[in-house]
DNA sequence: TAAACATTTAGTTGTTTGGCTAATTATAAA
DNA sequence: TTTATAATTAGCCAAACAACTAAATGTTTA
């Protein structure tokens, strides 16, 4: 039981839920990216992501100086999961809103993308980007 | 996505969750016998029911002094919610030991059971009740 | 009507949680 | 080997939360 309270535990948090959201429809997110898209800090980020790795519904592996994180399909219930939350994704326009914004992020190189955050303003944010309300 | 936040939070806690399982298996439970597996205090199980109707998770119903709970199953991706915790009903020590305990609880009359939970003494719990532990 | 009683609401307290900044670790580039 | 950098960890604070006791609400019975 304790796991199944974990995983309804990490998934309980907006920007949490966000994040597992964004990885239905993404392979694989390094942390930058996950940082830029709830626009939190780095170490915020890595700590909602240590949390979903840690309930087991993700996995993350290093690619160099990243770390890139995808769903951890293995787990028990994981389909249920996904079908409870499927309906979700198409409705929710804070998460419509998310896949708009991962189309910029994923077309960005990750080192655009880091040197952006950074704030030399290389790459401005193109207008219209994370600005949709949630219905 | 608030809607579906506000389900995952009601069921990530123990208890909560507790309560949830044991109306999977139970058409409708009451208050007190909710507080009485639980074995917290009256008003704490009052809240615990009260988020789980919020979230639309249960609904209740008015039984002269008494108000019975039960699973409001028209709530969206309700199905994929029991698709996912069926597992966990069947595996976990401490929901199993709780159906036990609710074959007590339920045999007793609603009387009885409230009068047992004010200390009189009438009913004496049968030993073995409430003392599996979890895996 | 008065007393008993099932449940809920209010108010308090200690714990957990989510965010931040700053410091640390590990990898890559100069 | 020094510097830059992606990510994590540590430490802090305010807000949210779960438990309790006590008081309030609404219903039934004597």
């Amino acid at each position: 039981m304790d796991d199944t309270i974990s995983k309804l535990k990490a998934l309980a948090d907006k920007n949490r839920l966000r994040i597992f959201c964004a990885l239905v429809r993404h392979e694989e997110l390094c942390a930058c990216q996950i940082t830029e898209l709830l626009q939190v800090t780095g170490a915020t980020a890595s700590r909602h992501l240590s949390i979903l790795v840690a309930a087991g519904l993700l996995k993350s592996r290093k690619d160099g100086r990243w770390v890139l994180f995808s769903l951890d399909r293995s787990g028990n219930g994981f389909d249920g999961i996904l079908q409870w939350l499927d309906p979700e994704l198409r409705i929710s326009l804070t998460l419509q809103n998310d896949l708009d914004a991962l189309v910029r992020i994923t077309g960005l190189s990750r080192e655009d993308l880091c040197r952006q955050q950074r704030g030399e303003a290389c790459c401005p944010i193109p207008k219209g980007a994370h600005t949709k309300k949630e219905s």
